[in-house]
This record gives C-alpha cells, sequence and structure tokens, in this order.
DNA sequence: CATTCTATTCTTAGTTC
DNA sequence: CGAACTAAGAATAGAAT
C-alpha cells in the first residue's frame, strides 16, 4: 500500500472557530454529542443534577437536565443566599451592579481565556513568579465576594421589591423545548430532527433577552480573543 | 518486577453511581472540570451557545455559560410561544423574580467557577505577559468601567419598564424533559467511605437551596445508564 | 445529514508525591 | 488533600458510506 493507513485518524484541531462550515457543523454534532453524554455520566457516577442547554449556530436547541432542565435551572435561579442588610452605601450600588453583570460575563471570558492560555501555557511551560501575585484577580474574587456580595444581594433585593409593586407582571413562559433525544455510545438510535421554527412570539417573549443581552459591552467584553490565544467567543454576532 | 508498569493506567469504571465516596469526589471534580471544557470548547470551536449548571452531590452549584448563563437560559425558557395564561400563575411569580434572583445566584456562581479554575490559574496566572490591556477585566474590578456601569443602569431600567408594562402572563412548566438512555458497563471497584464537610460559608448560601429543594428525598431515578424508568418528576415548585 | 471506520489525540482512573 | 504521573480507555478529526 502506499499510505499503509487508510485514514490520518485523528488530527489536532486548533482552538478557534472552525472556518469550513462544513466541517463545522459536523463537528457541532459530534461535539454535542459526547457533551451531552459527559453530562450524563456526570450524572451518574456522582450522583449531580445537571442542565445543560445548548444553541446550536443555526439556533436550534439542545437540552439535556438531570433529573430534567427546569427543575435544575430553577434551582439555580432561585438560590438566594441569606439575607441580611448590609451596610450602607447605596452610593455605589450602581457601580456594584454593573459588577455584577460584569462579573458574570467576564466569568464566562475567564473561562475562556483560561482554557485557551493554558494550552498556550503547556508550550511555553515557563514558570514564572510562583508568588502570590499570581492569584492577585482570583483573590480580588474573593476578597469582595462576602462584602460586596451582601451589598448586592440588598440591592437587588430592593430592585425585586420595586418590580414586585407593579401590577402587571413580567413573564416567560416555558414550554416545549426542544427536547434532544441524544444517545451515546453505540447504542443505534433513530434520527430525530429538531424542529426550529421561528417564533412570531418571540419578539415579546425575548425581552429579557434584549435587555440583559448589551451588545455594547460585546466588543470589549469579547476582546480578549485579540490577546492573542484565538479567543474563545470571538465573533460572536448576535442580532 | 511483577509488573513493569508504574501504574495500571486508566481503568474502565462502571457507569453507575460510585459508592466510593472519595474516589466519587475527586471523580465529580475531574469530570466537571472535563466538561467544562468540553462545553467550553463547543463554543469556540462552533460559536454555539451554552448554559451549563452543575450541582455537585453535596449541592454545590458551578455554572458556565456561553455568552453567559442567564442569556441563554432566557433565550431556552422563552423559546416556544407556548401561550397558557390562566393557569400557573405562581409560577409566572417565581419566574418574574428569577431575573432578579439570578442577580443574586451570579455572585455565588462566580465564587463557584472561581473556585474551580483556581487550579488552573495556577499555571494561568502567572501570564507572564499580564498587561493590563489584555486583562482589563480583571483590572476592572478595581477600577470601575463607567460606560459599561451605565448601560447597566440602563438595561436595569429597561427590565423594570418592561416587566411593569407588560400585561402579558405565560406560564412556564409544561415542559417534559428527557431522559436519555444510555449503555452501561459492568466492572467493580473497591471503596472506602469518606465524608466531607463542605465549606460553612458555602453551607451558607445553600442554605435555600436545600429548603427549596431536597434532593436526598428523592429515589434514585436517573434514567441514564439503567433505563428511562421514572423521570424526574420530584418536587418542583417554587413552595 | 447521521453513522461508521481508523488512527490519533484527549481524558482520566489509579497511584504516587 | 491536591498536584503530578502513568497508562489505558474515550473521544473524535477526517474520510467514506
Amino acid at each position: 500500500m502506499s499510505s499503509g493507513k487508510k485514514t490520518q485518524g485523528r488530527q489536532k484541531v486548533e482552538m478557534k472557530r472552525m472556518t469550513n462550515e462544513s466541517n463545522l457543523k459536523t463537528t457541532f454534532s459530534k461535539r454535542r454529542s459526547g457533551l451531552f453524554k459527559k453530562a450524563s455520566e456526570l450524572c451518574t457516577l456522582c450522583g449531580a443534577d445537571v442542565a445543560l442547554v445548548v444553541f446550536s449556530p443555526g439556533k436550534k436547541a439542545y437540552s439535556f437536565g438531570h433529573p430534567n432542565v427546569d427543575t435544575v435551572i430553577d434551582r439555580y435561579i432561585s438560590r438566594v443566599p441569606h439575607q441580611n442588610n448590609g451596610t450602607a452605601g447605596l452610593i455605589i450600588e450602581a457601580r456594584r451592579n454593573a459588577n455584577v453583570h460584569e462579573l458574570n460575563s467576564q466569568l464566562t471570558q475567564i473561562n475562556n481565556i483560561l482554557d485557551i492560555e493554558k494550552g498556550r501555557m503547556d508550550e511555553l511551560s515557563q514558570i514564572h513568579n510562583m508568588n502570590e501575585a499570581q492569584y492577585w484577580w482570583a483573590r480580588s474574587f474573593d476578597g469582595m465576594n462576602w462584602d460586596q456580595l451582601e451589598f448586592l444581594k440588598n440591592k437587588f433585593e430592593n430592585l425585586k421589591n420595586l418590580i414586585a409593586q407593579h401590577p402587571n407582571r413580567h413573564v416567560i413562559q416555558g414550554a416545549p423545548t426542544q427536547t434532544l433525544p441524544f444517545f451515546g455510545g453505540n447504542a443505534s438510535s433513530s434520527n430525530m430532527p429538531l424542529h426550529h421554527q421561528p417564533n412570531p412570539n418571540q419578539a415579546q417573549i425575548i425581552l429579557s433577552e434584549q435587555i440583559f443581552e448589551n451588545p455594547m459591552l460585546q466588543p470589549h467584553l469579547f476582546g480578549f480573543n485579540n490577546m492573542g490565544g484565538g479567543g474563545g467567543g470571538g465573533g460572536y454576532g448576535p442580532s
């Protein structure tokens, strides 16, 4: 045989948005499947509860949950840290609020960055100042943690009350989401193309999404990708 | 010399709840980390949006989201225009507060992820080129970004108004979640019981969580590897 | 498009430090 | 304990079906 090998086998792939749309779709499908399997295994093996929602680049939704998505999500969003009245300082509350959302977004970015950087680090294998300096930012999280957290909580409590006072309510509903019948391993399964239909009511329902999705912050938040690592969230062009 | 190998290397593990609590914790930690990484890679590679929430058997919450958890969850929950006014009104209430609660939970989320990543950070934090330019996000904790702050403020403002003006009510719920079938394996491993005590601080956080739902009371109804029996009909709903 | 089939890379169970 | 290591099991890129 000229080649001896039938295929090249798995090849290393650069961690950046795939350029080949065709491969991308295949990869998405495979990896999504693998991700769900991993999530499932975590549940089974460790008795963990998991909620996983994935939107394909084509906006299709896939989800997995144990016991089920709603329950976990509900638990997640309902968790309310102990109550308590923080100190005072409503003056900078706005700033604090910003911080919360900021943190949330940044958190995601951090995750990506870490992953990206990790890979690079591996190659570089450089170890410089292993001082506590390396955790300076980490500590900044911890530091502000309870102190500011409580502060924020109160702040949010106020906001909640404000909202609660309004006669009308917002809403969201929830409904039949596309349930992905993913299978794992080598068991055979029938295909079950998910239904992807543009919902006309989206506009009304999505309000909260539009609110929270801040395009303004995007450029900044995602700017990390230009730091050379390739960038995770890179060109995300929502709306 | 009985064995020229230093270790046995990875061994196949039976896909069922681990009995050895000690190993379980280690496994949970490792696999959770791997799961988050996979999720992250899916985002980066395919430009997918993902929301992943994991509750450890110890009730600690971990999450990952791209662009961020709330955005994806919101989209997930909001999809499907299944109108249903006149039904579970209470649920709406809970949902309405979701956004507010979300803000609170984010605080914890930050903590959790931070915790998770700390390990990796170890290698990354020393990021030699830690120029302020690249790590604006880290810096932003100390120095505030008023642009973002202001934008955020507006978002809240809008949210409040939207909620106040929206006369419609929808209901969440009614979304049968999926249970996926899995294949199991077989093997066994010895185990040794061991205890673990969560941090006092964390305990406080999850307090409300436990009140809300007590997984411990629920039967072991996974449905993954075993089968699809019983769904997670467990407790649901705010009080 | 979803699977299947290799050949590789990646993940991680077990063990050690 | 958690980080580090080792080696076997898993996941999967690429190609083909």
